[in-house]
DNA sequence: GTCTATACCAGGATAGAC
DNA sequence: GTCTATCCTGGTATAGAC
C-alpha cells in the first residue's frame, strides 16, 4: 500500500476542493458547472472526475470542509483553560469562518441545501449538534465558576440559554452575509451586552 | 382595457405560484423542474409560459409571495394600538410564516439563492431593512411607554438591540428547519424571557 | 493519473393548432 | 389563453490515448 501515493490522493483532493471552494463562492452550487470548477483547479474533467464520482459529490467534499473547520474550531476552543464569557466563543467562531471562507454566504446556501439534501442535512445537524454541546458545557461550566451555582442548577440554565446563542451565531452570518450596512463589531458588542453572562 | 380579464390573470398567477410554492418546497428550487411545477398545477408548459417568462421570473413570483406576506404581517401588526412585548412580534410574526409557508425552509433556500441571484437578495434586503425598521419604531415606542425614556434615549436603545431580535427571528427559521429537536414554545419563551423588555 | 474529445440527456423554452 | 409536441442547448459524465 503505497503511502506516498495516497499522500497525493488527498493532497489533489484538496487543491480540487479549494478551487470549486472559490467557484462555489462566485456562483453558488447549482449555477456553477463543471466546467467553471475544471477551469478553477486548472485541471481537466478527467482529472476531477478521478477524485469525485460526481458534481454532487464534490459539493459534498466542500461541504464537509466548510464544516470541519468550524468543529475543528469548536474543538480547539474546548482545548483552552482560562474561560472567557460565552459571548467571546461567538467571536472566535465568526472569526474563524471569516478566515477560511471569507463570507459567510456559502453558509447560507449550505443551509437552503440542507433543506432538501439528505447528505448536506446530516452534516449541518451534525454541526448544530457540536456547536450546542460545546455552548452548553461551556457555560454550565461558566454559571458554576462564575455564579457559583450547583451543577444541575447551571446545567439547567444552560440548557434553555443555547437557543440564544444559537440564534446570534446565525443571525450574524444571515446579517453579515445579506445585510448590507452590517458592522460585525457592533453586533459582537451587543451580543455581549445583552446575551446572559 | 378589459377588467374581467386582468382578474382572471392575477388569479391565474396566483395559481401557479402556489403550485410552484407546493413543488419547491418538496424539492427546493433547483432539482424542481418546470415539468413538476406544471404537473403540480395542473397546467400545462404552454399555459405557465404565458404567464412567467422563464423559470426564474417563476422563483421570482414565488420569492414575492412569500416575502409580500411576511410585509404584510408586519404592516398588519402596525395598525393594533395595542403594545405588545418586543418578542410578542416575534410570535406573531413566525406564527404567520409558519401558517402561510407550512414550514420555513423555503426561507433558507431563498436566502440561499440571495447570495447570489441579485434578483432575490434585493427582495431579502428589502424585507430585513422593514423588520428592522419595524422593531426599531417599535422598540422606541416601547422604552418611553414602559420605562418612560426620552425619545433620543430610547431610540437609540432601540438602535442597538435591534439586531438581537433579527437575530431571534432568523434563530427560530434556522433551528426550526434544520435542528431535529427543535421546540419552538420553548425558543419563544426563552427569547421573551431573555431579550430586552 | 491526467488529458482531449465526445456521447448523451435532462429539462427549459417555443411553435403552431385549437 | 391553453394545449401538445418538439426542438435545442448547456452541462454531466465517460472513452480511450498518453
Amino acid at each position: 500500500m503505497p503511502r506516498v501515493t495516497d499522500n497525493y490522493r488527498t493532497a489533489r483532493r484538496e487543491e480540487i476542493i479549494a478551487a470549486a471552494l472559490r467557484a462555489f463562492h462566485r456562483g453558488g452550487f447549482h449555477a456553477t458547472s463543471m466546467a467553471d470548477v475544471i477551469a478553477e483547479s486548472g485541471l481537466s474533467a478527467g482529472a476531477i472526475y478521478g477524485h469525485f464520482a460526481s458534481k454532487s459529490d464534490l459539493v459534498l467534499g466542500v461541504a464537509n470542509k466548510v464544516i470541519g473547520s468550524r468543529i475543528h474550531d469548536i474543538e480547539e476552543l474546548l482545548t483552552r483553560d482560562t474561560l472567557v464569557p460565552p459571548a467571546g466563543l461567538l467571536r472566535v467562531l465568526m472569526a474563524g469562518m471569516l478566515r477560511d471562507l471569507g463570507n459567510p454566504g456559502v453558509i447560507l446556501q449550505l443551509w437552503g441545501e440542507a433543506v432538501t439534501t439528505p447528505e448536506i442535512r446530516e452534516l449541518t445537524t451534525a454541526v448544530f449538534g457540536q456547536l450546542q454541546g460545546t455552548y452548553r458545557t461551556y457555560l454550565t461550566t461558566w454559571h458554576q465558576q462564575e455564579h457559583g451555582l450547583p451543577h444541575a442548577e447551571a446545567h439547567q440554565l444552560a440548557d434553555e440559554q443555547v437557543a440564544l446563542f444559537l440564534s446570534a451565531a446565525q443571525g450574524y452570518m444571515v446579517q453579515s452575509a445579506l445585510l448590507p450596512g452590517f458592522d460585525d463589531e457592533q453586533y459582537l458588542t451587543t451580543v455581549e451586552k445583552y446575551l446572559p453572562r
